[in-house]
DNA sequence: TATGCCGCCTC
DNA sequence: ATCGGAA
DNA sequence: TTCCGATGAGGCGGCATA
């Protein structure tokens, strides 16, 4: 297949809503290509070379594409973003950018679709000195090859913004549907999907082998099993309507681990499969020492903790521990724990199939001792009093909330759903870390909110002492559509050409607003800061909001100076220290 | 050698 | 991570 | 309810450049 006819079928997608026309597309898309397609088709379809756990990333962003944009079309990298600043989207911009050129190709000119994959690939092998021109150079080689609809599709890729509206589930649709021409074969598909995370691999083995193969194909220690995942419920009463009689456990906030051990050898992965076993040797050893099993697959929360102290440190220290160099030292000084909560895989028995209370039966039977590795704490609760009780110990310990787990139910790999269930601090509406904040500025959107004005607004609290505005976090979501654009409507009278005088920012907006509208923040938690300036003071770093999302607009009367103070926001501050050193 | 840009990855 | 929109 | 794609803070590491 030529990429051109790919790129075809990209932009049917791409101008499509409706799942089960999507599905249509693809199928007919699987139906049209060669055996020897249909592996890295899946990929692409992905936004990927290759499946998840595997290491291969092309390693070019945005700013990286709009150079080889420009060099494939002979412009620089800043004419291309202005295109894509209007635009919101790299592959019309480089589309726009090659007719201005006019330097467009014929469909028939096109490489194929393997020939495209295979250069991808050679790009993502690139490292060492000089290895971003070259990567620039070889994608500007690519782009000078390509018709204007491939052009547009090809530079989605490595930025991961297709947008074709198609994610795993509806890739597995159509699978089933392009070899039974309905949604028979989605169950099977699935679960190979969710037991080897490689849905080339599942798409290739449907092809040569049939169905048949595919229920085969099943979890191999060493290669991940894609993590089941929690659902929010505001209320432990709409937990309880819900679920009934239920496990309940302390949510911890770290990592998520999934641990293979294979005899001797043993491999983590994270939660979104990336292998991060060189990182832990602490957890190594331990599974090595504390796992009773030949071969085994259990997952947990991993944590630093103070190595006098034995508290345990917050995520912005814990997230240390995640680096390739100086593991050793990293180790000694800020030791991780895992809280086990789950096994998955046995002695070469799958477990998932198991309810939950025969599997923390085996987890616990399995992991000898408490040292590195912990299993971690459950109870049953099956009414909102003894729910709430559970909350509040994990809330008083300065944890993150509780995680509500149905007894019966299997291990849902890969799934969001009712299963599990989190109820974290701020859902509960206590203790809310709600902050007054004042726009100074917004960041143009890309895809959808292009056409809203703003995709981020930059807000300040204010300093007093200083008469100036800090700025504490840049707000993303939270707003509909519609209050996307009654914002930048608001602000539109306040638009400076240059950094308002009262404004202290690292950040640079797309566009500055003098402040004057207020807006209701809400968090999950503050966080030092090297690039906010709120309370920022030669070298001690500022401070940032965790999680933070729009709950109101102020009335037009709020001030800007009746914003929250970086003295508040450092209370509060220490306020969610105390919690955690109570921990 | 030090610093900054950038991408990738965690939450 | 959180959230809103579409189906 | 499910699925998708907007967006957040921030740490580390690779590479380019001063």
């Amino acid at each position: 297949m030529l990429f051109s006819k790919l790129a075809e079928y990209f932009e049917q997608l791409d101008h499509t809503t409706s799942r089960n026309t999507l599905v249509a597309i693809l199928a007919d898309l699987y139906s049209q290509c060669d055996q020897s397609e249909v592996r890295p088709i899946t990929y692409l379809l992905q936004g990927r070379l290759a499946p998840f756990f595997k290491p291969i990333e092309i390693g070019m962003g945005i700013n990286y594409v709009a150079d080889a944009i420009g060099k494939a079309f002979g412009v620089d990298r800043k004419h291309v973003m202005q295109v894509f600043d209007r635009v919101g989207d790299i592959g019309t911009a480089a589309r726009q950018v090659q007719q201005e050129a006019g330097k467009e190709l014929s469909m028939e000119e096109t490489p194929t679709v393997l020939e495209i994959f295979n250069q991808l690939m050679a790009i993502s092998q690139v490292s060492g000195q000089g290895s971003i021109e070259k990567k620039i150079g070889m994608f500007a080689d690519i782009l000078q090859k390509l018709d204007p609809r491939s052009v547009t599709y090809i530079c989605r890729i490595p930025v991961g913004t297709l947008r074709l509206g198609v994610g795993d589930p509806t890739i597995l649709d159509a699978l089933s549907f392009a070899k039974s021409g309905d949604k028979s074969l989605r169950k099977p598909l699935e679960r190979a999907y969710n037991e080897t995370s490689d849905l080339g691999l599942i798409a290739e083995t449907l092809w040569k082998d049939g169905i048949e193969g595919v229920e085969k194909l099943s979890i191999m220690p060493g290669n991940p099993v894609r993590p089941a995942l929690a659902e929010r419920l505001p209320t432990p009463e709409a937990i309880i309507n819900r679920m009934g009689q239920c496990a309940v456990e302390k949510k911890y906030d770290g990592f998520r681990c999934q641990v293979h051990k294979i005899g001797n050898e043993v491999k983590i992965f994270s939660r979104n499969l990336e292998d991060m076993t060189g990182m832990f040797p602490e957890i190594t050893s331990g599974t090595l020492a504390m796992v009773d099993a030949e071969t085994a697959i259990f997952e947990g929360e991993a944590l630093a903790y103070h190595p006098l102290s034995g508290e345990f440190l917050p995520f912005q220290v814990t997230t240390k521990r995640r680096r390739k160099h100086k593991i050793e030292e990293a180790a000694q000084e800020l030791p991780l724990k895992l809280f086990a909560f789950d096994i998955l895989y046995k002695n070469g028995e799958n477990l998932m199939g198991m309810k939950y209370v025969d599997r923390r039966e085996i987890l616990a039977n399995t992991i000898k001792g408490e040292d590195s590795l912990i299993v971690s704490d459950w109870v049953i609760a099956d009414n909102v009093e003894k729910l709430m009780e559970v909350f509040n110990e994990a809330i008083e310990s300065g944890l993150e909330g509780i995680v509500a787990k149905r007894l019966d139910s299997p291990y849902q790999a890969g799934a969001r759903n009712f299963n599990w269930v989190k109820l974290k601090r701020t859902h509960a509406g206590q203790l809310q870390d709600t902050v007054d904040c004042v726009i100074v500025g917004y960041i143009y959107g890309r895809g959808k909110r292009a056409q809203l004005g703003a995709g981020a607004l930059l807000v300040a609290v204010y300093n007093p002492d200083k008469d100036t505005f800090q700025t504490i976090t840049k707000i993303g979501t939270g707003l509909t559509d519609e209050e996307w654009k009654e914002v930048v409507e608001r602000c539109k009278p306040y638009v400076t050409e240059e950094k308002p005088a009262r404004v202290e920012s690292i950040i640079q907006p797309s566009v500055w607003v003098e402040p004057a509208v207020v807006i209701e923040v809400l968090a999950d938690e503050i966080t030092r800061s090297p690039v906010h300036t709120a309370g920022m003071n030669g070298e001690k770093q500022g401070y940032a909001l965790r999680f933070p999302r729009l709950v109101s607009f102020r009335e037009s009367d709020k001030r800007p100076e009746d914003a929250t103070t970086v003295q508040e926001i450092i209370e509060m501050y220490q306020q969610q220290a105390i919690k955690q050193v109570a921990s």
